[in-house]
DNA sequence: CGCGTCATTGATGTGCATCAAGTGGTGTGG
DNA sequence: CCACACCACTTGATGCACATCAATGACGCG
């Protein structure tokens, strides 16, 4: 909540925002089907969220850290309609959605942050409908590691370097590719010297020449 | 809005709503980098959203009909991030949304409505992004009518018969397809007796078929 | 140490893109 | 009212990016 607050709505908001629970590496913290009653404020690890369809299909829809928020999806129809699932030992915040809608009734910052919440969620999936829909395999990987080392930088990490934390499957369903092309991109890039994978540790090498694959030069 | 309300508030919320602002065929409601203000309702046409890129690619997002709200992509920025266009005259209600959230602070129901408008649409981006991350051409033609009709048949339209607003283009674009690839798909279609196309013109025959396709037989 | 899980790499196949030609419907101006 | 141009659409021929199938290799854990 990067807003300024009196003291009272700070506690205020403390006190919905008490409530911890933990989720071990591979357990889910809500699924499909399961009743909505809260989101989740994701303190430490790391989550993916997915949907699966009858015919045992499943998509990655996103993969979360540290200060994101999953669940909005429940919202709509009082039932979640996507697993959550812990990439790495975790701890969130439980928020009572109804408990947060009554506060945001009366702390304007937080109705707002809500809102903003939502709609980022939704500009978030544009992106990624556009990576799906028009972008080819290199294209995909390289703003998929560009979008994560972001995200981690702006948490503390380095800019450069960073552990995955999610299988090559999971990264080729959330890239609406197979794993084994998500590897050969890897070693790809690899071989180009743009980055050095090591299992699941990469070093980006040189970030411009990802930024230059995710946006090919538009001089003339 | 399908809730009850008093009179009183019921007024309140026509108020916010009084504006109305026609949109030619052709014409933007608003654009990519323009600055929100509202969010608006659909009375009467069709509309696209699309993303588009500085090395002009352009992602349709999503195909918007009467009773449905656009431009919930501003709200986290201050800015839209796409463009809304429509695809036949249509016209629409403006609602500012400083006064719908001042609005909804005092009127739960209108709260808990803004809420689930938001977490439908991200709901049915996971939908956009299943179909994108993993369906063959054929399941996404169906899919893609399959939700128009039905969409149309909840505003009183005919359950078979629809008429499309869009080019094969634009729905190529939002399936992830070239038009090529959406014309043969849809030839096929007509080949095996599955719909009737002329044109923009398309009739369902055989509607389980179609079901089928998306949702290939799960018995055992 | 041995087994399971995840990852890499190669060989082959295929679904869709690309390129290209032609058709039909619509609107415009003579 | 017709000739023409334009655009959306259809259909065919070819190519390519990625999927699929298969074998092997690297960790990590009990």
């Amino acid at each position: 909540m990067p807003i300024d607050l009196s003291q009272q709505e700070l506690d205020r908001i403390d006190e919905v925002v008490a409530v911890r629970r933990k989720v071990k590496r591979g357990a889910m913290l809500f699924r499909n089907g399961e009743k909505f009653t809260n989101l989740y404020a994701i303190r430490t690890g790391f989550f993916k969220t997915c949907v699966d369809t009858e015919d045992g299909r499943d998509q990655v829809t996103g993969f979360q850290m540290a200060g994101e928020v999953i669940g909005l999806d429940g919202i709509v129809n009082d039932q979640h309609t996507c697993n959550a699932v812990a990439l790495e030992d975790a701890e969130v915040c439980v928020m009572p959605f109804d408990r947060l809608e009554e506060l945001s009734r009366e702390i304007t910052a937080l109705q707002r942050h809500v809102h903003k919440i939502m709609s980022r969620e939704i500009v978030r999936e544009h992106g990624v409908m556009l990576l799906l829909g028009s972008m080819r395999a290199e294209e995909r990987l390289a703003a998929f590691l560009l979008n994560l080392v972001q995200r981690l930088f702006a948490r503390g990490f380095s800019q450069s370097e960073l552990v995955l934390r999610m299988t090559r499957e999971e990264i080729g369903s959330y890239l609406g590719l197979k794993l084994e092309t998500v590897s050969r991109t890897f070693s790809k890039f690899a071989d180009e010297g743009i980055v050095e994978v090591k299992q699941r540790h990469v070093r980006i090498l040189k970030i411009d020449a990802l930024k230059e694959i995710v946006n090919p030069q538009v001089c003339n």
